[in-house]
DNA sequence: CTGCCACTTCAAGTTCACTTGAGGTCAAGC
DNA sequence: GCTTGACCTCAAGTGAACTTGAAGTGGCAG
């Protein structure tokens, strides 16, 4: 395939410009090389990026991702860690998988206040257990400049604590 | 049960003092009093802090965590919006689920680069499917004041993107 | 009554992940 | 050959969620 420009690739990964710079300066993207001054990227970039807003997603951050990564490209993963992370994972899968559940209970229990209701309540301790590690929190998202749609609402950030 | 004050509620959650007097400016919780200047938490407060915890390792903001609370104290929520936030925790947990069995599968896979292994690619993309809302990073986690160690060190936060 | 020290307020600082803005470059179209 | 404008760099700004530091207060042990 031809190799795409930053444009090109923001459009494909739904990723801003800046952003891809910014990651790159982070170690995580490199593009295969310039013409001129601008940056020539590699189509297998995307599915770098798609790793990259997994590991996101999972919690983990651009730092950890990188390491991850390894500097030079491939994924050169440390299986110890990576079983450690799915581990960590599983147990935040686990834990959203309560809080969904009490989200839905929520939405359908008539009790009017529902830390009164006892399964609301059995759920919420169940999703406490494990001491949970809050995500990141997206800034709002300002999209490269597509017209409509792709809403970006930030969603929350933590601290997380002992 | 007594009331606690700020050190307890604080031991007892797991969340710095500084992040419940945060919390408080927000609007998140409230003491029901004060002794002298010392806020006075009913023990209630506790049930409050861990849907806040739970909020916010869904993604949710404070803010938004804020707006389902009600500015009274009892959790007010607007069904349709609890219900839209079920469906979209579900979404995140399946991808998360994919991101997990991926990185079991990379943790146990022979191949070298695991972009070249086929299940590893499938996975990838299986988890890909849905636009990820990343969660938010933890700034440290210092804990409340213990004496040693707090290293500090940051997790991840996330700018999504459509 | 004295002193301690956990608690208080308030402003400023920190981290993360980007975004924004100013000023510059250059490949391509006219 | 000149203009255009997408792309470039670099510094500074932003927002979220807290933390930190300085300066003050007051309950309680002694």
């Amino acid at each position: 395939m031809k190799d795409l420009d930053i444009a090109e690739v923001a459009r494909a990964s739904g990723i801003a410009a800046s952003a891809l710079r910014f990651y790159e300066e982070q170690g995580l993207i490199a593009p295969i090389g310039r013409h001129g001054l601008r940056r020539l990227y590699d189509p297998g970039v995307l599915e770098r990026l798609r790793l990259i807003q997994l590991g996101r997603a999972a919690g983990f951050s651009l730092r950890e991702i990188a390491a991850m990564f390894a500097p030079d490209g491939r994924p050169r993963i440390d299986r110890r860690k990576l079983a450690a992370k799915a581990d960590a994972l599983d147990r935040t899968i686990r834990e959203l998988g309560a809080l969904r559940d009490g989200l839905r209970h929520a939405a359908a229990c008539p009790a009017r206040d529902h830390l009164e209701c006892p399964s609301f309540r059995r759920l919420l301790r169940a999703a406490a257990l494990g001491a949970i590690r809050p995500p990141a929190a997206p800034k709002s998202a300002k999209k490269f400049r597509r017209p409509a749609s792709t809403k970006r609402r930030p969603s929350s950030t933590g601290g997380g604590r002992a």
